[in-house]
DNA sequence: TTTAAAACAATAGTATTACTATCATTAATA
DNA sequence: TATTAATGATAGTAATACTATTGTTTTAAA
């Protein structure tokens, strides 16, 4: 068995808590599964519940809408990628280090933890690639953003500008940087599988090209 | 008067050309508008109609569905901004000099041209911070991109990526730090004014934080 | 063990969205 | 002036994004 890992997520993201109960958890595990396939606009509550013979109303007792979905599933995935990451560099004191192991789980294609039961993480990380970005280019994204909806990605990201000011404590932009690791980590995944020539990478997954441009990118701007 | 631009956008964008009408360009300056107030998951072709005083049908004869419309939005200012770019930096002849200028142009705020007629590009601007990523985040992005519904961005690319080169030609990533660079411009920009802790930046115009912060990564970066 | 509450399934219904189709009218053009 | 192209007006459909109600099953507390 092992040990299994939950993730507190911003209780306004729903009306039920869907880690409580099997329904709210196949709601979970089958919305990831059917937002990545269909994408994101073509993905109603309909289909999800025909999909877990469950119901519309069933589904709206957990979610407002899909767009709290997203951001739930998106929030629970940068929890998990904080825990990930801290999980795997804990033992790493060398902020230079430890840096280029962040930047290279970033950058790596992602497996299934066995940690967490019903979801698929290796999945869920093709999801957030394409998907994500939706959470916030929204116009309600102020009031989104007041509500600590995106609190988990922001964590991330402090964590990562922490470990640059580590590095360089005369770093001028560790937040932006951190934000445009990740962010960039997303983008050239999504371009070099979609729109290659936007990138100078091969599809092949042999070399771990992405991960090669964002250390020469990062270390280069925060070299001491 | 003056000279007034103009620019060829893919055929299959639109089902009538929108810049041979008056309608069509009613389309274009009221969708932009209405984009931009309403973002776009709300904005509906019968919301355009109303605003124009037309019908949902008659903004259906020239673009088969809103999707479209953006693409063809994005294309345009993709257009606009390569041909502005490159009028302003067409004297110059040093690649350091000329990079800098692009950074510039990218993160400055953006004003209205009046070499073209009925696009406030200012709005534009905003718009495409804010919208134009969801033009390629969906499920048919490869067909579009074979469609090659997005080349403006491709040629902005390319072109950056040439000064890049023409600078040090050494560097290994042109294409990719070409699109991080356009991406990060408007990424930070959004952050900025609406999730703030993601960046280091204050609102206030009044110098801009997102050049310098790109300056010292791009330079840094490929610096021979 | 009973019983009350919570969760769920089944169904119905509404407003809006994303279109398609038809036909009459106006404007431009040959 | 005749013809065609563009538009306006209107109608209609299937799907989406919900809300509401009612009855049944499951669970958990008394």
């Amino acid at each position: 068995m092992g040990v299994q890992v939950k993730f507190k997520i911003n209780e306004s993201l729903y009306i039920r808590n869907p880690e409580d109960t099997e329904l709210g958890k196949k709601i979970l595990q089958y919305s990831i599964e059917l937002i990545y396939k269909l994408g994101f606009e073509n993905f109603t509550f309909k289909k999800l519940a025909e999909e877990i013979d469950s119901t519309e109303a069933g589904v709206y007792r957990y979610f407002e809408n899909k767009h709290k979905l997203l951001i739930y599933i998106t929030a629970w995935y940068f929890s998990w990628l904080e825990f990930h990451i801290e999980y795997r560099t804990n033992n790493i004191k060398k902020p230079k280090v430890k840096l280029k192991r962040i930047i290279k789980l970033l950058t790596a294609p992602i497996e299934d933890d066995i940690q967490t039961d019903y979801i698929d993480e290796g999945m869920l990380h093709h999801l957030i690639v394409a998907e994500s970005s939706k959470t916030f280019l929204t116009k309600q994204v102020k009031e989104d953003n007041r509500q600590l909806f995106f609190m988990p990605y922001m964590d991330l990201c402090t964590l990562i500008g922490n470990v640059i000011l580590a590095y360089n404590p005369e770093y001028k932009y560790p937040k932006s940087l951190a934000s445009t690791i990740v962010e960039i980590a997303h983008f050239q995944n999504f371009f070099m599988h979609n729109i290659p020539s936007l990138t100078d990478f091969s599809k092949s997954d042999k070399e771990n090209e992405i991960n090669d441009f964002l250390n020469d990118l990062v270390f280069s701007s925060i070299k001491k």
